[in-house]
DNA sequence: CGACTAGTTGATCGCCGTCAAGTAGGGTGG
DNA sequence: CCACCCTACTTGACGGCGATCAACTAGTCG
């Protein structure tokens, strides 16, 4: 009958997206909503696709990518527990340009984008939150344009590895091609940064993962500067 | 008395971010909004400001642009009549990236973030419209950081003439400036790529005016595919 | 007619993507 | 427990795209 934990349920209580929205609200998601679970690597929805249900992240984490004709990929946005995606597909009629698969194994709610909407014009004290998401997005990604014409590679990656930290802590469990990705560029290029940082000691590198030990040199450092 | 012309109203019956919804709720949006003027290249916004009012442009063209540190200056969007700038502002409390400043003399329609708020609380109808808008305004965003990764300059120029050939016409009244800083590049790249259209005869230049004769080419033209 | 802005074209240079070759971890099957 | 393989990591060398600098032409406005 309970389709979801009771700790599932607290996970949203706490999530920033939900910061002023009454209990009752957030709770009356999970009846609208289905529990799905996607195993690591498993595709969420396809390019060009109509995507229509919105979904949150329970457990896991989610990759919005796309992938260019040349096949590199480039990925916008990690989806954490808490965290919404697609809020915007329930009122496009159009195909996205992007894809979401699953980083890990994920579990999220779904909810179709119908009912989506119905809850959202029940409920306008979510529409701010909503609006603050994406407003949140629409910044990111325009920053993250100013940063491919105006930065350098070694500084884009600085500053990927400061957002991971701001988002994850440490240590980060990705691989130099998933940094790469989100930075874009290249493994090399990304690799021999880090080689940089870990001379500088300011991190320690496994097989995938980034240990970061100085989080504040990140912000500071401007590779551009450093030629004096 | 009546702050606003009547085909200034007609305007944005027309406008295609008010489509289906009701012609009195549009109507009420300048009960609530004030008239506003910018001359030619006057500051809308600035950078870093908590930007609150929304507005709408009843004649003339806004610019939404960053600076970098270098002090290049990037265009984000181009602003035409009947078109909103702004919507998410009234619900982010933090400064944002952008600013805004009029392309040429321009007039808008003012509204000021709380009676924005209040406006969409009582009219959910606009609730589709504004996220339809967004959504487009996101996916633009995430094209371009597609093609800023992917694509070499010429054809990100082709792309950027293509695309302001489909909203404004032609002629185009820009600058080689002007269209550098939408296509994230230099006047000169953009010179040079230009100099090659005009000789394959899809355009023609004068001093501030591109006339664009093959429309269809800009959108077929790979430059990358025709060293064979 | 002079001054300013936009356009034009050539030459140079450095970042970084690409290719290549080699090392090391870590899981699997014998 | 060892041999193997696959994937991730690492480092070097090269080359091309496009930003930058520079010099010049041509509109346009006073």
């Amino acid at each position: 009958m309970d389709r979801f934990t009771q700790s599932e349920k607290e996970v949203f209580r706490a999530a920033a997206f939900f910061r002023g929205v009454p209990s009752d609200v957030v709770f009356r998601l999970f009846d609208i909503g289905e529990p799905v679970h996607f195993p690591k690597n498993a595709q969420v929805s396809g390019i060009g696709d109509t995507v229509d249900p919105v979904f949150f992240v329970l457990s896991g984490l989610l990759r919005v990518s796309a992938c260019a004709e040349s096949g590199r990929r480039i990925t916008f946005l990690l989806v954490k527990r808490g965290e919404p995606y697609n809020l915007l597909g329930p009122y496009l009629d159009c195909g996205r340009i992007l894809e979401a698969e699953a980083a890990r194994p994920t579990r999220c709610l779904r909810i179709r984008g119908n009912a989506f909407r119905t809850f959202v014009a029940d409920h306008p004290v979510m529409v701010p939150n909503i609006m603050r998401w994406i407003g949140i997005g629409l910044d990111s990604a325009n920053s993250r344009i100013l940063d491919l014409m105006e930065k350098k590679v070694e500084n884009r990656i600085l500053r990927v590895l400061s957002t991971l930290y701001e988002k994850f802590g440490t240590p980060l469990l990705f691989t130099s091609q998933e940094i790469s990705e989100i930075a874009g560029t290249t493994p090399e290029s990304t690799l021999r940064t880090m080689g940089q940082l870990r001379d500088m000691g300011i991190i320690t590198t496994q097989r995938g993962q980034i240990r970061i030990h100085d989080p504040a040199a990140l912000k500071n450092i401007e590779f551009g500067s450093l030629k004096i």
